[in-house]
DNA sequence: CCAAAAGTGTTTGAATTACACCCATGC
DNA sequence: GCATGGGTGTAATTCAAACACTTTTGG
């Protein structure tokens, strides 16, 4: 552990809450397939989900906002908390002291820590990722191939995945997902990658438009081979007025 | 504050998890109205929720579990996390430390904490409520007849019976609050109570027995004025079938 | 001109809603 | 015997699902 990193945590270490953390499971879509963001540990082939503490002056959400835009650079990120993970032992505190020795002191380990789990909707296109101090790599995965990760990460990512499916099911959050403009077929696929089924063309559109939740736009997406997809955008003061008709809509 | 509430209060400091505290939304339901648990505090006029800490050597939902045996004397209770509330203000902590100065040493408010809620479904029947050290009563309230509680309980309050409601409109969790043998007038009233809406008497026995999670038994609910209703029972084995067929189904 | 993806409507079946009268019981 | 709540079926409508061909573009 170097002596910038043992000062760091050092001096940060009275100014959180103790045994509290929180883990964001930050979902991309990309090239047709959900990806999630991980964080890489320096000098080992350790992986897991970005995460923080929670300081004494900041709100749990505004510690999530943090850490989220430490990693991604983005502010106004689509967050969710989904779950707080409370088992007395949540993963294996020595081994994961010992992997974890060449950068942290052990002892760091063998407390027992809370954790509270948020997932995080971005627009890949827009995202910076951005490793911390102990971690060498930010990047991209695809969902299938997630490698096993630290603590109960990738229990955090498995119950991340099903409150997002849960809540897409009725509710238009996946355009969190898109860029600023996007056409039915991309979205039709992002519906597709996440909720892992394959969905007919024109009972998707009539669906989505019948919400009047996107409007389309006088442009077609140039430049791509075939037909010219017509652009969308997401209307936000209907997705508001839905919304407080209590209107969901299944898919 | 006695002598003796100041020991156990000391004594726990050290087992308990710091500034992480847990809240328990209790429903009940009982003449054609849904009912919540709540406790009033000694010498004084303030209810809350009831709440505790975590231990350190149990999970955060054993330490539900265990609070909730506490207030009511039932084991193998429904519940549910639904939120952890993370404010860093949830509450004005100079008024409350005054208002419980009598009981609990000032200080311990002023410290912020983080509190995961979960809410309990019980039979009304089954329990015998039951105060702390700290409160004189634990008693049950009509939804519309809570008063102002202490903390940020009212807020916690709104968002299980949210959550309630949410989940309620397509899982069958509401058995939960019934007896053991119940008729369906009763299940019909105990939905048109959580989801503050009138339903088809009709439609609503179709629905619910076209799942097949309740069985009609050769017998009828005597003693009660007019005609004596059929009684049901929950079917456990075939609720697990249905959950498992990823079986939503819409009151 | 060909291959590949985009765009579009209608028909069928399933599910939901609306609706009213008779029955049994205790008083 | 009467007042009250319990029990039940059908018709109308709405909503969801199934399904295939034409159009446009780049190469």
């Amino acid at each position: 552990m170097s002596e910038k990193i043992r000062k760091t945590v050092h001096d940060d270490i009275l100014d959180i809450i103790p045994q509290l953390s929180l883990d964001c499971v930050i979902f991309g879509f990309h090239d047709s397939t959900l990806k999630v963001l991980l964080l890489k540990w320096k000098g080992s082939n350790i992986y897991s989900l970005p995460g923080g503490f929670v300081k004494q002056t900041e709100s749990v959400d505004q510690a999530a906002v943090r850490v989220l835009k430490e990693r991604t650079a983005l502010d106004e990120i689509f967050l969710r908390q989904f779950y707080t993970f409370g088992k007395v032992k949540r993963y294996d505190n020595e081994a994961v002291g010992q992997k974890l020795a060449h950068l942290i002191e052990e002892s760091v380990f063998h407390e027992r820590v809370v954790s509270i789990g948020y997932y995080a909707l971005v627009d890949y296109e827009k995202v910076f990722p951005n490793p911390d101090e102990l971690t060498e790599k930010c990047e991209w995965f695809d969902l299938e191939e997630v490698p096993e990760l630290l603590f109960d990460h990738n229990e955090i990512l498995d119950k991340a995945l099903k409150a997002l499916r849960f809540e897409l099911s009725f509710q238009p959050i996946g355009l969190n997902l898109l860029p600023d403009k996007f056409t039915m077929p991309d979205m039709q696929r992002m519906y597709e990658a996440i909720l892992a089924k394959k969905i007919d063309p024109r009972n998707f559109q009539k669906k989505i438009l019948k919400t009047g939740i996107v409007i389309r736009l006088n442009e077609v997406k140039k430049g791509v081979a075939h037909k010219s997809p017509y652009l969308y955008r997401f209307d936000q003061n209907r997705y508001k007025e839905v919304l407080e008709e209590g209107g969901l809509f299944f898919i």
